[in-house]
RNA sequence: GGACAGAUGGCAGAGUGGUUGAAUGCGACGGUCUUGAAAACCGUUGAGGUCGCAAGGCCUUCGGGGGUUCGAAUCCCUCUCUGUCCGCCA
């Protein structure tokens, strides 16, 4: 959601977005309506002003019944009026919730991810003198996961670690969260079951109509809750409706949740492997700041990402998102990927992303600036922390050994009772 | 799951149909006083919208939505949330 004013004032800025990044345009008829919007607020605010005045001389009139008579009047034509402003309204507002937000002048214009751009890459895939495994091969050979069982009994997209890989998940989170926290960020553990309104006021789906959001969320039967594809949900509304004090920002969130997500776009990909399941989990970072904080806060997060990359001694790139590759409500967006030997190929770990004031809009999330005391939309960030079990492919397939045992990073040794290796043959 | 109670401005807390955007207290901000501070005193202090070059006017808002009424913080319906007791339970 954008400010109408700003699209009032600036329709080629708000139409090129729509272009650059691949939606509707509807900034003409926006245009139109929020003119007969406005039109009409002012015929009524004029007629209710009138129906006030009269309304506050009844108590003391001597002729109630002509001013009661005469109130009357107005209000019917009041009721007239309101009908038509509201439905304009409705339409207005629908209209507002799919105009995208405003892409930030260094992102790559493009339609797709070819127009991609890689800005960093660090690390070199290893050499290796035996023949690298797959993560299924070394998960298999080291008893680590069961996916025909457990497909068997929780469905399809579902897995479940065992053993040492299921300690290598939650030595690989504690460390993530540790670091943040180390870092200043405040650790949320986010619950996942949230109400839709939550869903949709991280501003991931367009439109003002909930439902749209039932292609892509787990909603919950018989209930009004729906479950949380991230953390980032329950963050983002964690100051809804508040005025911060610019003295407050940033505020820097480590959420941590279950995520769930239909993946209904990603039928047969990825469907072997520790990548793509309707329920994992991960370490968000989020943050509120001022709007002139955001470059700065987005370079911040990014680079917690990266270090967390190079703590697990991955070797990884950053690839910035081009125009028509990142989504509706964002206004930059960088991918972090780490090398996966298996593929031989960098499969994407994270995604960092500044999203402007587009959620805090739709949260009103505001702060109040010192000195002018105005007061201002915030903005918005989120970047991954880290997501698992995705990064338990990276982690195992990068640092694997011939008989099939993996070392372990030694950030996370102590993590994992000081073991440096795990698995292998017996 | 059952039975009650409640939701008012930054906070506390009056107000049960008519100049109430809302008493009072606290807090915050500005000022007077003071060498400085405190105290005391005086004043200011929500947000959103709309019209206007501006000054300023007007509209909305007492948890959300709807209704009754010429008029609603006050009456009715409904939803959400909070509290208390009982039941159940990691």
């Amino acid at each position: 959601m954008l400010d109408i004013k700003f699209i009032r004032e600036n329709p080629e800025i708000v139409k090129n977005a729509c272009r650059v990044k691949g939606f509707k345009d509807y900034t003409d008829d926006i245009i139109v309506l929020d003119a007969r919007v406005r039109e009409l607020k002012t015929i009524t605010q004029t007629k209710t002003a009138e129906k006030n005045k009269i309304t506050k001389e009844i108590p003391t009139a001597t002729d109630k019944a002509t001013l009661i008579a005469k109130s009357k009047t107005i209000g019917d034509e009041i009721a007239s009026d309101m009908a038509e402003l509201a439905d304009k309204e409705v339409q207005l507002n629908d209209l507002l919730h799919r105009v995208p937000q405003i892409p930030h002048r260094d992102v790559p214009v493009g339609p797709d991810d070819k127009s991609n751009i890689e800005v960093k890459r660090v690390g070199t895939p290893k050499k290796t003198d035996f023949t690298t495994l797959a993560q299924w091969d070394l998960l298999d050979m080291n008893g680590w996961w069961a996916p025909e069982k457990i497909a068997q009994i929780c469905g399809t997209r579902t897995y479940a670690l065992m053993g040492e890989a299921a300690e290598l998940d939650l030595a690989i989170q504690t460390f993530v969260i540790q670091k943040l926290i180390a870092k200043g960020f405040n650790f949320v553990q986010c619950p996942a079951m949230t109400k839709p309104q939550s869903v949709f006021d991280a501003g991931h789906f367009m439109g003002s109509d909930l439902s749209v959001m039932n292609n892509d969320v787990f909603m919950l039967t018989d209930t009004d809750r729906c479950l949380a594809g991230t953390a980032e949900i329950v963050l983002n509304s964690m100051h809804s409706d508040e005025i911060l004090p610019e003295s407050a920002l940033p505020i820097k969130y480590a959420g941590h949740s279950e995520c769930f997500r239909k993946e209904a776009g990603a039928a047969g990909r990825d469907t072997r492997g520790l990548v793509r399941f309707h329920e994992f989990h991960k370490v968000e970072q989020y943050v509120y700041c001022k709007p002139e904080q955001s470059d700065e806060m987005h370079e911040l997060l990014l680079n917690n990402l990266c270090e967390v990359m190079e703590d697990l001694e991955l070797p990884y790139r950053v690839i910035a998102n081009s125009t028509g590759d990142m989504g509706f409500n964002k206004v930059k967006m960088h991918d972090v990927e780490a090398w996966v030997p298996s593929e031989n190929m960098y499969r994407e770990l994270g995604s960092c992303s500044s999203i402007g004031d587009f959620q805090a809009r739709r949260t009103n999330t505001r702060y109040r600036e010192n000195g002018t005391n105005e007061v201002k939309f915030c903005a918005t960030l989120n970047n991954t922390g880290i997501a698992l079990p995705r990064a338990i492919v990276p982690v195992i397939e990068n640092h694997q050994n011939a008989d099939g045992s993996v070392n372990i990073p030694k950030k996370l040794q102590p993590l994992m009772g000081g073991r440096k290796t795990i698995g292998g043959k017996r």
